[in-house]
RNA sequence: UAAGUAAAUCGCCUUAUCGCUCUGAAUUCAUUUCAGGGAGGAAAGUCCGAACACCGUAGUGCAAACAUAGUGGCUAACAGCCACCAGCCGUGAGGUUAGGAAAAGUGCAACAGAAAGUAUGUACAGGUCAUGCUGUAGUGAAACCAGGUAAACUCUAUGUGGUGCAAUGUCAUGUAUACCAACGUUUGAGCGCGGCACGUGCGAUUGUUGGAGGGUAGGCAGCUAGAAUGUAUUGGUAACAAUGCAUCCAGAUAAAUGAUAAGGGCUUUUUAAUUUUUAAUUGAAGGGUACAGAAUUCGGCUUAUAGAUUUACUUAUAUA
RNA sequence: GCCGGUGUAGCUCAGGGGUAGAGCGUUUCCUUGGUAAGGAAGAGGCCACGGGUUCAAUUCCCGUCAUUGGCU
C-alpha cells in the first residue's frame, strides 16, 4: 500500500455512510473519534474506505473546517501504512474531529497514531474471542 | 514638520521531499508515465439587478402587496454609477441626504400649558370715546402660519407573473396498478403555480383527492469563451462607449487547489555597539505577518481585513 | 447552494410611537407544632447589537450578529 489518498480510497456512498453511523462501532482518542464497520470487499477499490469530517457546530468558518480536514487527511495518508498494510478484511472508516480548538499538524498526527493503535488492539481482541469460542 | 481629506494599487516570496484534482497524449485487464492548468478582493452576506431553465407565452377586469422618488445622463438591467442643483455637517480639502405631494381627504402630538388646530385666556405696554386691533411675557419640539408630521394612513408618477441549477433534461437501478377513506364518470369529481371573477386547457378501460406505506438517492448533460480579461487609440467634464491588437484564466461533489522542513522579505519590542546624538546604522534575542475558501454564471451594493505603496489636495506652524 | 421565520425578567410569552407588563420561578414577612398550599410586600430589563427618521423608537426604516425551519 502506498502513501496515497485518492478518489478510490474516499468514503463516498451515502448509503454506506448512513449504515456506518447507525450500525458502526467507534474508538476515540481525543480530539479524534473514529467510527468503523466491516464491509464486503469490492474488486475495483482498495480494502479500506475512509472519510473525514469536522462539525459545523464547533467551527463556524469554512476556512477552519477545510484546514482541519486537510491536516487529518495528511495524517491519515502518512500513517496508514504502518497499521493497515497487512489487513485482510475490508472496512469503512469515518474520522471525526470532536475538539473545540484549532490543532497543529503534530497534535493531529499523535492523536491519529493513538487512534489507530486503539483500533488494532480492538481488532485483535475480537479475533481472539472468535478463536476461543 | 504635524494633523487630516479623497482616489487608486498590492496584500508575502524561494527551494526540497511527500501528496490531491482537472485536461491532453501514450499505454493497460486493473493502471502507470509524461506535459500543462488549479481560490478571492471580498470567493462572504444573499441585499438589489440580469442571463439561463421550467411552470398554462402569464390574456382581460377588480383588489391587494412590494419597490423606487431633485434634474439630466450612463448601462443589458438596477435600489448601482457619473455630473449638476438644493438642504445639513466640517476652519478647509470634502462628507452626507428614502430630496415628489400637507391648497384632495383621514389621523396623530405624552408631559407642560388658558389653549395642540372648530384657537385666542391672563398680565403689561401701545392705540381707540370704547371694543375689535398691535406688540411683549409665560408652556412646549411645535402656539395661526392655508403651522408640523407622509421611515402615519393616503395621493401622484413609474415599475413588478411565479419559482429557482436541490431549476431542468437524460441514462441506469428499483418497486406497489398493494391497503384504507371521501367524491365522481359527460347534467363534470376535480386538477393545471402565487388573491378573486371571467376566459382557457386537461379530465375517467389503469378517475381525482387525502391518509398510510414501498423503491431509488448513482452516472452524464446543464458546467464554464464570457454584457470576459489585458493593452493602445478615439469620442465624452465624467460614468461610459466605439475600434484595433493580444490572451484563454478553477471546475470539486463527505466536496481538489495541500502537508512538512529550511531559508529570506516586511513590521515591531527589548538590548548592545558606533556615529554626523529631538536621530541614523549595524549586531543579537523575542513577537507579529490580516480578513477569509469557489459550488450555474455575470453587473452592483453591504460587511470583514495585519500591514505596505502611490497620486492629488486641505489646515496649522516654521523658514525663504 | 436557494428561500423563509424569531430575538423583550432566571424560564414561557404579551405589548407595536409618549414611565415596559403577565404567568411560573426567586427574596422577605404572615399563616402552621412543622412543611406544602394560601395571603401580603419586594427585587430582577441598555427590549440581541450598530446606525438613521422623529420633539420622543422596545415599536418605523437600514445594516450586522445569533438562533431556528423548509426545498434534495
Amino acid at each position: 500500500m502506498d502513501r496515497t489518498y485518492n478518489k478510490h480510497e474516499k468514503l463516498k456512498s451515502k448509503k454506506l455512510i448512513d449504515k456506518l453511523f447507525t450500525e458502526g462501532q467507534s474508538v476515540s482518542a481525543y480530539p479524534l473519534r473514529m467510527v468503523y464497520i466491516e464491509t464486503t470487499p469490492q474488486n475495483t477499490d482498495g480494502p479500506i474506505k475512509t472519510g473525514v469530517s469536522v462539525s459545523k457546530k464547533h467551527f463556524k468558518k469554512a476556512v477552519d473546517r477545510i484546514r482541519i480536514k486537510r491536516l487529518m487527511r495528511e495524517a491519515y495518508r502518512l500513517n496508514k501504512t504502518t497499521y493497515f498494510n497487512n489487513i485482510t478484511t475490508s472496512y469503512a472508516f469515518m474520522i471525526l474531529y470532536i475538539g473545540n480548538n484549532k490543532p497543529t499538524y503534530n497534535h493531529v498526527e499523535q492523536s491519529m497514531n493513538k487512534l489507530f493503535k486503539k483500533f488494532t488492539n480492538a481488532m485483535h481482541k475480537e479475533t481472539n474471542n472468535e478463536k476461543n469460542t
